[in-house]
DNA sequence: GTTTAAATTAAACGCTTGTTTAAATTTGTT
DNA sequence: AACAAATTTAAACAAGCGTTTAATTTAAAC
């Protein structure tokens, strides 16, 4: 699939993408951007138009591809239990190696302020609804899975719990020592997936 | 225990909050305040010297009390299971309550910017943290839980779970049909409350 | 009622913001 | 080489920012 962005553009985006994510939308100026891009200031203007749209063009160009990864991972031949686990890392891996985006939008469309904005976004979150709702209701149809869990509350307990470690990383960086970036990222990639794995497994299978 | 703040200083502090909580603590000028509070611009440097230290004593003027909260529920007469399910309904109840505060907390302490001012919202998680150890371990020193949880991260499940549903709002309206604030607030305090507890449950006692 | 301190005001400060303009430069096409 | 289109530039724009100043009003103390 060929991007709809030139290579200037995508220079753009991908320095926006670090400068939003490390201090806010509001927090960064286009001439912020444009120091770091080596570019003048009215290249952005030029190439998106306004900020409000460089913010548009980004969100478009990083979650472009999520919905066929979930496609891909429905049709494999897979126990309901091992969907979810491998749904979980797709999540974390995914979230965790594009951490810019995920913490502008977590970040930036939660306020009033760009509802407008929603729409692509919400229709995102609900094919990934859609997608987790049919392995859970596969795995009950089998009998593994206790019928009485609330699946849009999934969602949040699998990603609110990795977000919510994510963004008191220092806090936890030191409660955990993990003084450098690779013992950080190794810690997401076995302990805490495998938290959030045991935790969503114990949810759907144990019985009171 | 009587605040230290004067009327006149919580008027400002209460509606800074709301627009905070609403579009951010770079999205939100100190003539936006003013303007809302029927003040002159002046008066925030008047009574609080900057818009930093006008955020930080708003931090401090709404999170003094919540330790006390969990010591006296350290305290109670409880078994272990029971206890979590308080703390659960607590921490819920308390953010629920005070959704602009902690909207803040997370949105700016966060980012590297304000990592100075980090240092008493750390020490807050800190003892978080410790009263939840001392009831899980009571409870697996009575055989009740199971000692293989990671319990740090089980304060990312219950904050991040609520954070998360709670920062897509506009989403799970639409999605649950939430259709009035009461609505949603009761859905909080009945559905999404069971459910964390129901999930912390399971990962403290399922056995696989 | 006068004096002193606190609270409030309007105005201005210098600086940064997002965006536009119009000129200069580079690139591609014939 | 000459032309046209695309790109890049420096400069300017009006508007908003946080903060300070100095004058004025209000309140408290005597």
């Amino acid at each position: 699939m060929k991007s709809n962005f030139n290579d200037k553009q995508i220079e753009i985006l991908e320095v926006a993408e670090v400068l939003f994510a490390e201090k806010g939308f509001d927090g960064t100026s286009i001439r912020n951007i444009a120091k770091v891009a080596k570019i003048n200031v009215a290249m952005v203007s030029y190439y998106f138009g306004s900020k409000e749209r460089l913010l548009e063009s980004l969100i478009v160009y990083r979650t472009s591809d999520l919905k066929n990864q979930l496609d891909n991972l429905l049709q494999e031949d897979l126990e309901p239990i091992d969907k979810i686990n491998k749904l979980i890392e797709l999540y974390i891996n995914r979230i965790n190696s594009n951490r810019g985006i995920y913490r502008i939008l977590h970040f930036e469309f939660t306020s009033k302020k760009r509802e407008q904005n929603l729409q692509a976004f919400s229709e995102l979150k609900k094919g990934n609804l859609k997608s987790l709702e049919t392995i859970i209701e596969e795995g009950q149809k089998k009998g593994i899975f206790r019928k009485d869990v609330i699946i849009p509350l999934i969602t949040p307990t699998i990603l609110g719990t990795f977000f919510h470690f994510h963004m008191n990383k220092p806090f936890f960086e030191n409660l955990l020592n993990l003084k450098t970036e690779d013992l950080y990222n190794n810690y997401i990639k076995t302990n805490l997936t495998k938290h959030i794995q045991q935790t969503i497994k114990a949810l759907l299978i144990y019985e009171s």
